[in-house]
DNA sequence: ATTTGTGGTAACTAATTGGTAACTATGCCT
DNA sequence: AGGCATAGTTACCAATTAGTTACCACAAAT
């Protein structure tokens, strides 16, 4: 099933950037691999509540849009790494703006329960 | 109704950002809103597509989150201006970046028919 | 022969989001 | 009195996204 593409005549970057890395769990994914390689089952370990079909599904559009590398090893059990590719480690300085941003404004909120994700 | 965050134990700085910027036209609205308050006809003349429900709901929620600033008038008809507050502001140069980095990454892509929201 | 581990897929359901159309409140104008 | 304009709200429905559960294929280990 192809993922729905907001539709708008007048699509522009912004709303093409948020197509790619709007998605619930695209971020932290993104922030995940940006210290290397991680395999599919540890990005469900450090991912909390996430289930294997949505991780996949966010893999596989990452994928597409060359944000994260697949990269698939004939071994049984099969192993699978994903990683960033050149765009994806591109996106991190923006991440990191953004997450500045976030703690600058909103300081009171209880971030100390992620670290795995926060840089 | 309040709207739905994400309820992630391990909610980081990201997941906050995405749970407030993340919505399907509010980049659009704080770009829009970039140079200056419109009011609520305006938005929803210059958003192409977006219901008036819609919208009210987006703004909403970005006045929610201190991002931009509500202020109506006591005339007759009834008139609204949205404006970014100081945090909304900052938010800006983020906003820049992203969209630099999309253009940057794929340049193919039409994104002429889009110049009211590209800065 | 059966179990184990990995990285999935398929079918189904639940939750959330987005959209439409009709309606409201206010004061002005005719 | 009736209509207009603005900025909504409400009820209802459609579309999209997320989650659950069960299952598969493979080889190695037990």
């Amino acid at each position: 099933m192809p993922r729905k593409v907001i539709e708008n005549p007048n699509s522009c970057t912004l709303v093409h950037a948020m197509n790619m890395i709007g998605g619930k769990w695209k971020p932290i994914i993104i922030y995940l691999l940006a210290n290397g390689a991680l395999r599919f089952g540890k990005l469900l370990i450090f991912i909390p509540n996430i289930s294997k079909k949505v991780l996949t599904q966010q893999l596989r559009e990452l994928e597409e849009d060359g944000i994260i590398i697949r990269q698939r090893f004939a071994e049984t059990p099969p192993r699978v790494e994903y990683s960033l590719s050149e765009r994806g480690k591109g996106l991190l300085p923006v991440l990191k703006q953004l997450s500045m941003w976030t703690e600058d404004n909103f300081k009171s909120i209880e971030f100390e329960a992620c670290r795995i994700v926060t840089l």
